[in-house]
DNA sequence: GGTATCGTTGACTCGCCAGTCAACGAAGTC
DNA sequence: GACTTCGTTGACTGGCGAGTCAACGATACC
């Protein structure tokens, strides 16, 4: 197959590996009560090995959230530009953020569990990147509100909170099996979490003011 | 001032001033970033003192969370017991958190960070101490969609994550300033947190179905 | 005042693990 | 085929910090 630079192509290919070897340890074990051996053991890969691709074990995580939480940034910007009613775009974001959890339980989990909820390790490093989605959310529920379609007695720094938290809500319990997640109740999850924050608990008629 | 039991009565007063250190320190270093020394020089105590009033490290993290969540736990009870509208009910717990973090910003900030948010280490070790506040929480959800106040199309155990995660991402909000934290901000986002969970962003009459 | 109790002290130990480094060997170059 | 480059190896070290422990001294008791 064509004239590969079989050097630094072998050598992109064993940074994947032992990224992607991270990933399982950090998912299965967690980043702090794993050992960078391990990382180097599942990925198949001499323990200096690790060091000659990446600075640090942070280094590592810093990498795999990064990779991740660009795309989704690009997503979010992506659905923010289109036009139709901001329900949708908000479905669209839950929708891409759900679909990623199934498609790679671990590495969202890894997001998850040790980036965007650890407020005091690696959430701390990345705040400025959380809070870029935050305020891309926050955008779209602006220009809802300007539009009338949304409400404008709820903030829009608040109405992002509540909906990212709710869907880090449902991707925390799947994480932990507090919540079924049969190819069904993921559906139905999407669902209700454009149901809960768009349209409330309250039965219709109930509403208050 | 009476006959103090000045032997025992000094003791329970040194737990807790240790305990009360270890807070401080907790909510300014972070669980795994302060040292054990650190805890007992801001206590004013040796080092080995702490290891007579606790086993370990965690024991002294556990100690601090159990005591304040089992607090939590009565008062939800307490509220369910209750009667009135349910919303009423979700209004009096999120008033309960949000006015103990008024009250005690570092403790519940210890609780968020280091434990509720913290799946891998203590969230899970006090997992079923937290399930029993979704349980709870979803019970009075449950209760209010037979009664006909709730929709019923969302599940009780969703209602429960998204109402809880709701008030978590408002404390985490304020932990790291994202979001304004004046007394007029905390009203407000008591509201805000009952209004988008029980009636949603959308205006009024454009509820779907 | 002598003795027992127990809260208190802080220097020390001991295991752990991130990160280093010297040496090896296979692909690439002349 | 000699020499260079650089991906690869894994034994080793250095520091850190949780937990131990032997000794101290203030209070209580006789």
């Amino acid at each position: 197959m064509a004239a590969t630079t079989s050097r630094s192509q072998a050598a992109a290919d064993k940074r994947r590996l032992i990224l992607d070897a991270a990933v399982r340890v950090f998912a299965r074990q967690g980043f702090h009560a794993c050992r960078v051996s391990d990382i180097a053991d599942e990925a198949g890969v001499a323990y200096g090995l690790v060091y000659h691709y990446f600075s640090s074990k942070d280094e590592i995580l810093d990498t795999v959230f990064l990779e991740r939480w660009n795309v989704l940034l690009a997503v979010i910007a992506e659905v923010d530009a289109g036009d139709g009613p901001a329900r949708d775009k908000l479905r669209a974001i839950a929708s891409f953020i759900v679909d990623s959890y199934r498609h790679d339980p671990d590495v969202m989990k890894v997001i998850v569990v040790e980036v965007t909820r650890a407020a005091n390790s690696f959430g701390r490093t990345h705040l400025g990147k959380i809070r870029e989605a935050y305020s891309l959310i926050a955008a779209i529920v602006a220009k809802a509100q300007r539009a009338g379609e949304f409400r404008d007695d709820v903030t829009p720094d608040f109405a992002a909170l509540a909906f990212y938290g709710a869907i880090e809500q449902v991707l925390t319990g799947w994480i932990f099996d507090l919540l079924p997640q049969a190819p069904e109740d993921v559906e139905t999850a999407k669902a209700q979490i454009i149901d809960t924050i768009c349209d409330g608990l309250d039965v219709i008629g109930l509403r208050a003011t």
